[in-house]
DNA sequence: CCATATAGTTCAGGATATAAACTAAATGGT
DNA sequence: ACCATTTAGTTTATATCCTGAACTATATGG
């Protein structure tokens, strides 16, 4: 449809304006409208200069290189009843897909998430990757990541890239886990190059509660749409979204709420510090304060934490009030931080997310506490994404930035 | 030069791309170029056109445009005794500034800031602010104002806009003060118009800390580009600068480490929370430490902070234990804001800057205690800004302003 | 006085968006 | 059966803008 005279060139990252750019910010924008159109809402060429603020004749030229891209489709004429020539149906196709992945303490998984955010199918394999060579553990993820790319030919899916997610401090552009305490990592390389075949197609590595705030995005409100999402796992990470983006700060690590000082005089911290948020509210912190600590030996975490929700349910003092000083102390970190990044919405997910009944009034106690002028608008929410979340958001975000630049996929 | 074919129309605000924002990008990547090179640099079309890596065909034409509004000038041919055509030096205009302002507690400030971010004159009038009218601040700093504006004249300077700084969070579309515990402020609104004679231009209403920041950003390295900027006034205030922009947050609140709770079992504080930073480490708690509390009827601040000091330089121990113990808690707060923001400097300033050998040393053993992991790479320094930081920093967030949207001045 | 070198301008050409005219394909009334 | 009406989508003429190449301008050096 288009003559492209101008051939392929890398295109310097910092190159100047010319009108090619006007054409890329334009396919971006129309993707941008379908994308934003509530699923299943087929939007017309007619639909999207309406709403993307285009003349008629710019959509049908862009629109003719996104249907060559392969990233949306027609779906055939739509005969509603009304006068007028009936329009034809345009969506994201449904037969392109990013692959997700996570690596946690105890457990690795991949899916296939399309690119309405969908996740399609998905699998979840338990393993014990703490100490454990970050070589072997990828060679296990490669298999389950084989195992997808599998389903996603059975299926006629065609998957355009990848995203994993880890629990740690990460740098991206080395595909480097700087520190991961929790599996027991420091600057481990990882050869991402054996979790996707295809080479050509774009790779990203999060950090595990950064995946899952972008998972969590998916599922705000409109008016809640700057919010700080808290990982409550081993360790306790955060993620916070300020107008639709990541805030990942210069090198990509922040948010960190579980190192946040809330106690001065407090426990020390296995980062060496003192009285940091995780050292009250971690899941060793808890079960440890709450008599369920490493002394049965041979049980697992899994094992213990059911012992701890039964604690609870039966209303046992220790694991009560371990889970109390817990939401006090989060109620603390969580009041500096909305200071600090001015958001009012926080999510908590991961275990905090099944603790909920027993640490929301101690929080929501402290917070009023702590920070009575802004815990009037605090909005605290508990997450319901499971252990998928990570690897949704993951690759969520990897859609994302294949929908920001569609010119990559064009001509 | 240029034919303007396509009048002058408002533009809306998410209009779609077209040839015409190339246009406007180039002509702010231009001024960019000239701005970033270092003053007195002259640089020419054909430098431009290396830099900015846009032809000399269109860097002539833009500048054409440039040159137009008034944004730049030509100062003559420059013979550097090499061979060929020697070149025309280009150069932000010298006669074009913008006004910079100030309300403290106990001043009121004016000033003009040229379009290279250099402090022209000023004036700083002493006046004790707090619990007064807003509009009679407004009225008193007209006056100064309209000082500053002959002043202009008579230099044949223009003003293309203005920035307000003041001492609390404020609301700047409708150019309101939402709080100033420390003015005594509520919810006013601001009549700027009184401020500026010039109705079309731009004014822009800041916090007192955030502009102090963008003032700081002027004098880090570019090792140091991303920081905190940690303002101790009456109150504690913040700003962040990442990737060169103020990190402001939804609200545009952000930053605000005052609040941050350093001693959950600590004060009350004015905010209604206790254990905030401004309980241990703002001036009136330091004075109230150190044995110079209110008790000294009829003395003002000023004269409290000199006694402090002389007790800190005779070694008077409520004094030194006094600051000591406002640096440790400035070590955690700052340790948990490094964690959060991810920023590994953070800078110092108001009354905290003539405090720095007494509250380094606390400071950087508290943040050895409490975030050791980090505490190497970070930088503590102490910002050199006086009474002219916030001033300068909100005029020179307009210029910046106007340097990134030079379209509106062309044609 | 001319070769050389660098600065800056002019001009033809291609890509892009826009507006208006035009074609396509439906409904509904007579 | 036929045509007016309505809405969807395409074609075409035009203007803007950047680019690259040719060209002009102005210096130095032999």
């Amino acid at each position: 449809m288009r003559k492209t005279t101008a051939e392929a060139q890398p295109a310097p990252s910092n190159a100047p304006g010319n009108v090619g750019d006007v054409r890329k910010a334009n396919l971006a924008r129309v993707l941008a409208v379908i994308a934003g159109a509530h699923s299943e809402h087929r939007l017309s060429r007619a639909d999207i200069a309406t709403r993307s603020k285009l003349t008629k004749a710019s959509v049908s030229s862009l629109v003719a290189d996104l249907l060559e891209s392969g990233l949306i489709i027609e779906i055939g004429v739509h005969r509603d009843g009304e006068r007028g020539r009936p329009s034809v149906g345009l969506i994201l196709n449904p037969a392109r897909c990013v692959i997700g992945m996570e690596i946690n303490v105890d457990y690795i998984s991949a899916g296939l998430v399309d690119l309405s955010g969908k996740l399609l199918t998905h699998q979840i394999v338990p393993r014990l990757n703490r100490a454990v060579n970050a070589e072997q553990v990828i060679d296990a993820l490669s298999e389950l990541s084989s195992q997808m790319q599998q389903a996603a030919e059975a299926q006629d899916l065609k998957i355009l890239g990848g995203g994993l997610a880890v629990p740690g401090l990460v740098d991206e552009k080395s595909y480097t886990v700087l520190q991961a305490p929790n599996l027991g990592w420091e600057a481990q390389t990882l050869d991402v190059r054996k979790l996707l075949s295809e080479t050509k197609t774009r790779f990203r590595l999060f950090n595990e509660a950064n995946a899952s705030a972008l998972a969590q995005q998916q599922l705000m409100e409109p008016a809640e749409r700057d919010f700080l999402f808290v990982s409550g796992e081993v360790g306790i990470g955060g993620g916070l979204i300020i107008d639709a983006e990541l805030f990942a700060g210069p090198q990509g690590h922040a948010g960190e709420l579980g190192h946040v000082v809330v106690q001065p005089e407090g426990k020390s911290c296995s980062c060496g510090g003192r009285g940091c948020l995780e050292t009250v509210a971690g899941q060793e912190a808890i079960l440890t304060a709450a008599n369920l600590g490493v002394a049965a030996r041979g049980v697992s975490r899994q094992q213990r934490i059911e012992r701890l929700y039964q604690a609870l349910e039966s209303g046992q003092e220790p694991a009560n009030i371990a889970v109390a000083d817990a939401g006090k102390s989060l109620g603390v970190a969580v009041a500096s931080a909305m200071r600090l990044f001015n958001v009012s919405t926080v999510v908590f997910g991961g275990h905090f997310a099944a603790l909920e009944r027993w640490l929301l009034p101690a929080t929501t106690s402290s917070l009023r506490t702590y920070a009575p002028s802004i815990a009037g608008q605090a909005k605290l929410r508990f997450s319901p994404l499971g252990q998928t979340g990570a690897l949704i958001g993951a690759a969520h975000s990897v859609v994302g930035d294949l929908l920001e630049s569609p010119h990559q996929l064009v001509g």
